[in-house]
DNA sequence: CCAGTACACAC
RNA sequence: AUUGUGUGUACUGG
C-alpha cells in the first residue's frame, strides 16, 4: 500500500522526458513570456527567442534527452536594495529560463507537497499572510518569545554539493541531475569574461527559489524533530518559544546546525531573540499577547514616504492626475496590509482624498453651463441658489445628498474621464 | 477559465 | 541607460 503511494509520487528515470513534454513546455513558455523579462548574455529577446526555438528546439531537445545540454552563463545585473545595498541578480538567457521553468514545473508538482507545513516562501498556494497568521497563532498560544534567524546572502551561499545530494536522493534521472548541476556551474559574465562559480544559486533563475527550499527543508525537518513552533519564509525563519532563556539556547544550537550541516552562515547582526512586538516578519509585527498583528513601523514609514512623494508634487499636476497616481497604490497596499487592522493614517488619508475629490468635482460642475437646469430638474432649489451665490457652505451641506451625488456621477464624473475605480472614493 | 494593470513580500 | 525570479492580493477586460 505504502509502496504504491510512493510509486505514484516518486520521480522516475524518465523525468527528462516529462520535462520535454509538449504540454509542459508550452506552459513554461507562457510563463517566461508573461514575465516580459529582458535578454540574457546572448542578447536574445523573448520575441527573438520564439523564432530561434522554432528552428533549433529539436536540437536542444535532443541535447537535453542525451544529458549534455550546456546552459549559457548568467548576466550580472545589479539593482539597489531598499536598505541602500545592491542586489546582484544573475539573469539567465531566455532559452535557459524556459528550460529551468520546465524543470521547475515537473519537480515542484511532486516535491512541494513533501515540504514542511511551516514553510511558506516560494510555494504554490502559500502566502506571506498565511505565515504571519500562523506566527500570530503561536504567540497567542503563549509562545511569545521569537528567535528571528537571518541567513547571510542566502542564495549566494547555497552549497552545491549539499544541494545536489538532496536532489539526487530523490531524482533517479541522471540527465536531470547533470542539468541542474550545469545550471549551478554555468558561471557569470562580468566585465566581458565568464567567472566560474562554486557556490550559490543565481538570483533570477526560475529554479533558484525552489532549490533554496530544498536546502532549507533540512532545517524545517530538524526544527520539527525538536518539536519547535516555527514559520519560515525563504531564509527568514522565526521560532516561537515560551522563554527568553530557551530562545538563546535554541538560537545557538540552530546556528550551529546551519553551519555544520548546511554550511550556511547566520547573520548575527540581523538575527535576534526578542519579544514579537520588537521584530518585524514580512512587513508585520505581532502584539506580545498575540491578540493582533500590526503593520511594522518600518513598513508604515515607507508607506508615508511614498504618499508624500505622490502628493507633494501636486503643484505640477492636476488633482485628477494625482488621484489617478494615488489610487492604484492605495488599492495594492491595502491588498497586502489590509490583512491586519486598518491603521488610522490610511482612514484619514482616504477621507482627505474624498474631500479633495468632491471639492474638485464641485468646482468643475459649478463652472458647467447646465448646472442650474439640472439642479432645477432634480428639484433642489435651495442648493441651486447656493450654487448661484457661489457659497461653499452649500457644498458641505448638500454634497452628501443622494440627488447631488447622482448628478455628480452622471454629469461630471464621466465627463472628466475618471475611471470607474474612483466611484467608492466619491461615495 | 483565459488575457491585461497595479501593489505587497521574499531572494 | 540597465531591472531577474517566485508567491499572494486587488482591479479591468473577454
Amino acid at each position: 500500500m505504502a509502496k504504491s503511494a510512493t510509486e505514484n509520487s516518486a520521480f522516475t528515470e524518465q523525468l527528462m522526458e516529462e520535462v520535454c513534454d509538449r504540454e509542459n513546455l508550452e506552459r513554461a513558455w507562457k510563463r517566461v513570456k508573461r514575465n516580459k523579462g529582458s535578454p540574457g548574455v546572448d542578447g536574445m529577446t523573448i520575441d527573438e527567442a520564439k523564432a530561434f526555438l522554432r528552428q533549433h528546439w529539436p536540437n536542444i531537445r535532443s541535447q537535453l534527452l542525451d544529458g549534455n545540454y550546456r546552459p549559457q552563463p548568467v548576466k550580472r545585473v545589479e539593482i539597489p536594495k531598499p536598505d541602500g545595498g545592491v542586489r546582484k541578480l544573475g539573469v539567465p538567457c531566455v532559452v535557459d529560463r524556459l528550460i529551468q521553468q520546465a524543470v521547475l514545473q515537473v519537480l515542484q508538482e511532486r516535491w512541494d507537497p513533501t515540504f514542511s507545513e511551516h514553510s511558506f516562501g516560494f510555494r504554490p498556494g502559500r502566502s506571506a499572510h498565511q505565515a504571519v497568521a500562523q506566527a500570530q497563532r503561536y504567540v497567542a498560544d503563549g509562545y511569545n518569545v521569537v528567535v528571528d534567524l537571518d541567513l547571510e546572502r542566502f542564495f549566494d551561499r547555497v552549497n552545491h554539493d549539499i544541494l545536489m545530494s538532496r536532489v539526487a536522493a530523490r531524482i533517479p534521472d541522471k540527465r536531470v541531475l547533470k542539468l541542474i548541476r550545469a545550471f549551478l556551474n554555468a558561471g557569470v559574465l562580468e566585465d566581458g569574461l565568464v567567472r566560474p562559480v562554486d557556490e550559490g544559486t543565481p538570483q533570477g533563475g526560475p529554479l533558484s527559489p525552489f532549490l533554496s527550499n530544498i536546502v532549507l527543508d533540512d532545517l524545517d525537518k530538524e526544527l520539527a524533530r525538536r518539536g519547535h513552533r516555527f514559520c519560515r519564509y525563504a531564509d527568514d525563519c522565526n521560532i516561537y518559544l515560551r522563554s527568553h532563556h530557551a530562545g538563546e539556547r535554541v538560537r545557538a544550537s540552530i546556528s550551529r546546525f546551519l553551519t555544520d550541516k548546511l554550511r550556511l552562515k547566520v547573520n548575527e547582526a540581523k538575527s535576534a531573540v526578542a519579544r514579537p512586538e520588537e521584530r518585524k516578519f514580512l512587513g508585520f509585527s505581532i502584539a506580545n499577547d498575540g491578540s493582533q498583528r500590526r503593520i511594522a513601523p518600518k513598513a508604515l514609514d515607507k508607506f508615508k514616504d511614498r504618499i508624500r512623494e505622490i502628493t507633494c508634487r501636486t503643484r505640477g499636476i492636476s488633482l485628477q492626475q494625482m488621484i489617478a497616481d494615488l489610487t492604484p497604490y492605495l488599492i495594492g497596499w491595502r491588498g497586502y496590509f489590509g490583512f491586519c487592522q486598518t491603521p488610522r493614517v490610511l482612514t484619514n488619508l482616504e477621507a482627505w482624498i474624498r474631500r479633495r475629490l468632491r471639492l474638485y468635482l464641485w468646482r468643475q460642475w459649478r463652472n458647467g453651463h447646465n448646472r442650474f437646469t439640472e439642479l432645477r430638474r432634480l428639484g433642489i432649489a435651495k442648493f441651486a441658489a447656493s450654487v448661484a451665490a457661489g457659497s461653499p457652505t452649500g457644498l458641505w451641506r448638500m454634497s452628501g445628498h443622494p440627488a447631488v451625488q447622482h448628478a455628480l456621477r452622471n454629469h461630471v464624473f464621466d465627463s472628466l474621464g475618471l475611471p470607474r475605480i474612483f466611484m467608492p472614493v466619491l461615495a
